[in-house]
DNA sequence: GCTAATCCGACTCCACTGCTAGGGTTTCGA
DNA sequence: TCGAAACCCTAGCAGTGGAGTCGGATTAGC
């Protein structure tokens, strides 16, 4: 029940992102250095949260990736969907379109998925806690923890 | 970010136990062949649970297995712990003996977790709704829902 | 046109999950 | 007392998917 580790470095890139406030793109290799992450596997993280429309890129020299909107816009829920996937404990849960959680077990003579409760609720835990916290809220943690640090 | 097949069936098999609330024992087989699992398999499971004293057994014939308290008593975490191992969504959170949850990166110059919150935040999501749902309540869940399938 | 960067796809490696196999040990009942 | 029914334990295997690499194509600044 963990994350992949793709999950953990989309987040750190975003937040890198949330960091870097100012008006020029920031390269996907400054990024890969300042988090010690591979380059070559960045790219493809950075293809799905483009894809997720999270962020924009501008190619050629002195390109790189911006926040497609405000960090605090930008609630991770988003962030970890669009780099999980999905997010269902379990793989017979799928979230509708209409934001609810249903079992595609449904059918299957009513006991099939006795477990279905436990797991639908896991799932809303999962969602409110992702939902409830924005990159903003991350970006400024890690600022202020990176402060400590130093003055520590 | 899924539970694995492991931990469904185990807790699919508490389940079962939990339905069957007769004095004897309720044999692997019999579990195995009402919910379609693997009997060499469920084996394993049941291993994992018997070693966190979530069920008992009785060995030789007409033995089989059983909760090792009432269903209402036995809370979700502890099952799913049992079989999962642990449970966070990243691989640097642990669960400290005092409850509290921690990041194995504490030290890292304070900027290596920077995701720390947000994963803690899920994590809590977690054990929250684990914590909060009881074997009890699946047991009187997957009975009235057999029930309506009757019905129906 | 050189260089720095994003893009894109295919490919390898490896750990882990799910599952099987095959043997034990215990206990009940005939 | 024998055998069947159950629990118990260890080893091992095959498939899948995650993590990462590599090579190249494209775009844009200088």
């Amino acid at each position: 029940m963990t994350f992949s580790a793709k999950t953990e470095y989309g987040v750190r890139l975003m937040i890198e992102l949330g960091r870097h406030d100012g008006g020029d793109p920031l390269a996907l290799k400054a990024i890969a250095e300042a988090e010690g992450l591979p380059l070559s596997y960045l790219e493809h993280v950075v293809a799905d949260l483009k894809r997720a429309e999270l962020v924009t890129s501008t190619r050629g020299a002195h390109g790189g990736y911006r926040l497609a909107r405000e960090a605090d816009e930008i609630a991770m829920d988003e962030v970890v969907l669009a780099l999980e996937g999905h997010v269902a404990p379990m793989d017979c849960l799928v979230t509708l379109p209409t934001d609810r959680v249903a079992c595609s077990h449904e059918g299957d003579a009513g006991r099939a998925c006795s477990t279905r409760l436990l797991w639908m609720r896991v799932q809303g835990g999962v969602l409110k806690a992702l939902h409830g916290t924005t990159l903003g809220e991350l970006v400024e943690f890690s600022e202020r923890h990176a402060h400590e640090a130093v003055v520590a």
